[in-house]
DNA sequence: CGAGGATTGTAGGACCGTACGACAATCCGC
DNA sequence: GCGGATTGTCGTACGGTCCTACAATCCTCG
């Protein structure tokens, strides 16, 4: 049922670029895999998986290590392991309160992640690309190996267009248009491509590939510190939108009566279930940031009445929310991170009873609320991933390089 | 990012397939095309080009005619053209205030088209089916050329699971957990495959394939007699969601000091918006109808104040729905159809001016609202589209059985 | 009106990539 | 230790597209 218009025209060679891309992508997703298994999995022959991973071990990619006899009958398969060090993800991230930055391995290693605190508010475009640049050179992935690197993905807490990285909206760095992407690229080096999307859409991705909604294709992905950040995956891919605007789901307008966003509108989800919301109606200060959410955290843990009404409060309104996403997009998976599931426990409950009433009985019934299994570095990984992506899809360019001029992983 | 698993291993034949699979897109989609032009779309070679059609025409789905000389240099392009009589579609649809059938030929040319107004209420699953069934048998396509037939695609008012065509919730109907699918395919035959789908969805699909949002990969398509439907093109795929539930935009909660909603919710879009939302407040009597509902339509053209405050008054939620949706989905279209296509001069100005207030910059600025250009019969095409699906993704079963137990289009 | 340029159809051989079949290697259970 | 089962290895067959050369047909221009 496709609609796009991208030379779909396949010919011999494309068959053995989408096998590769099969195999790149099951080692990258499930590890290590036993050459059979493979051929199960992908539905290849034994000659051919054999063809195809010999090139993949030819280029050092991955390495064929022998029999570890299972219990099984008949002759032990060869593991085949995606190498984790030979091509590398460099992920970097812009957060509300810190800065990430990470080397990620093909097979998901994560072999170095670094992460600083940077207080909030409005903060330059300069000092950010320079932070996030000194940053980057201080992971030896980075700076020593920097051949093996094959992308850069960045995850940034706005609303970014796909093409070329401009932040349409950050408000929590009090960004408007800024060409965030194209800074970048000039810092860092466009050596390899560089990719900017928003750290929601990146953190879904992640879940769902590593996290709490493996195996799932269709989900919704809630986090946010300040405000409200959602990724949808639908059938299978990250829901981007015309421009990689879409997942939006913080300013989707919910209470009429509510109060004034600072996007301009009024009653949108985030100005009933944000962070000053929850503060607010627990009777603190709002702008406390996230210790005085984890100071009322901690209250609500010990018992305090104003802190868990607060949190069933701000839980209805989750769940109502939740409730329109559910019957819009008929998901298997909600799963909320960041903010969220840290929330968890104190929401859960609530959340489910919305559901019940709110949702319609179908899409309701097949859908599980979880929290997020990869804690705040969801977006940080989903970064890599967004990074991994052109490897995964065509790993073929980076093995042959069979006319000279096509990228080929440098052999030091 | 494919999460899914089904097999993707391609041999030396799946690229045969695949190239055949363009091929019929693109007649069934943009019509009559040169082989050159063909070429120039699915970047394929003359030789290939030459072998593929040839494929097609010896099976008689494509007529080859000799050169128009169009005025351009060079020898003329053979202008390959899908025969329209030869695979065909058979699509039906359960509406609220009717039923319909139509044979579409590949290509899109409708063959025949019959619909049959039906008075609304609770209506027996047998009742339905049996008309639906007499109907079909009245399409002389359907009856006379019955081998030609490649699938049945039914479109319904109704929440659908995709796998096996049960109605969970078809309101209009009164109907609750029906098995449609099931009892369509014992009465119309089982002889070729049976889908259903929402009929929101299908309009989408017919709107983006053939209507006002052609050409766009993200759409959101509005429609519905009585109540609210929806259908969401992601990526330029119809969104289904985990089991085909997805787009009930109807029910996203959006007031919640709304009335109740006959879902079991509260607030519901459908509640602001719906048929007899808008009767009510232009002081009517609730349950008019469609007589009513083109009544309000003729004062508010004659400058009755009181219908088109009540029509504006239903913009404003409209809009500040639809803002909602273009900040999660970033479609490039927003289709107004059914009943909101006949509304569409009363209420695109406020539509367009509450996407200003209540949607993201970005988003917005993306987006263009639109009437229908399928008028009622969208949910009909969209069900024959849906109907050609399986075909296709893989025209290569329905050329040349190589296993004798392939299906075939049979000779008469 | 004819020549030259441009575009497209046609046909055969080259190239690419996977599948198939036979055989060898290695494990388990008895 | 033997038989059954599973998997790696290798050479050949098969499927499908591309490339190249040539023929056909149209337009333009002189």
């Amino acid at each position: 049922m496709d609609q796009r218009r991208d030379e779909p025209g396949l010919r011999s060679e494309s068959v053995r670029r989408a096998n590769l891309s099969s195999i790149a992508r099951e080692l990258h997703n499930t590890g290590p895999l036993s050459r059979s298994e493979l051929g199960a999995r992908t539905g290849l022959t034994r000659s051919t998986i054999r063809a195809l991973i010999g090139e993949f071990a030819a280029a050092g990619l991955v390495s064929e290590v022998g029999s570890t006899s299972l219990g099984t009958p008949g002759r032990p398969s060869v593991v085949v392991t995606p190498n984790g060090a030979r091509p590398t993800a460099l992920a970097l991230e812009i957060a509300v309160d810190s800065i990430a930055g990470a080397v990620v391995g093909f097979g998901g290693e994560i072999r170095q992640l670094r992460r600083i605190e940077r207080p909030r508010g409005e903060l330059s475009l300069e000092q950010t690309v320079t932070d996030l640049a000194a940053l980057a050179r201080r992971l030896d992935g980075f700076h020593t190996r920097r051949g093996d690197v094959i992308g850069v993905g960045v995850a940034i807490v706005g609303v970014v267009r796909h093409s070329d990285g401009l932040v349409s909206l950050a408000p929590n760095l009090g960004w408007h248009d800024v060409a965030l992407g194209q800074a970048l690229r000039q810092v860092i080096g466009a050596f390899v491509p560089l990719s900017v999307a928003n750290e929601a859409d990146l953190g879904a991705l992640a879940e769902t590939r590593r996290g709490g909604a493996r195996g799932c294709a269709n989900v919704i992905f809630i986090s946010g510190e300040v405000g409200v950040g959602g990724g949808l995956i639908v059938d299978g891919r990250p829901m981007a939108g015309a421009a990689g605007y879409g997942g939006e789901v913080g300013h989707m307008p919910i209470n009429p009566e509510g109060a004034t966003c600072h996007c301009g509108s009024t009653g949108c989800w985030e100005t009933e279930i944000g962070e000053d919301a929850l503060l607010v109606k627990a009777g603190r200060e709002r702008g406390g940031g996230r210790s005085a959410m984890d100071a009322l955290l901690r209250d609500a843990r010990a018992g305090d009445a104003t802190a868990l009404a607060a949190l069933d409060h701000i839980a209805r309104w989750l769940g109502l929310g939740l409730a329109g996403l559910v019957n819009l997009l008929n998901p298997q998976r909600i799963v909320l991170g960041g903010r969220f599931g840290r929330l968890f426990p104190f929401v859960v409950d609530t959340i489910g009873r919305q559901l019940d009433r709110y949702a319609l009985d179908a899409p309701r019934r097949l859908v599980t609320v979880v929290p997020a299994e990869l804690g705040e570095d969801a977006g940080l990984l989903g970064a890599a991933e967004l990074a991994f992506e052109p490897f995964l899809s065509d790993p073929a360019t980076w093995l042959k390089p069979r006319s000279s001029t096509l990228p080929a992983l440098a052999s030091a």
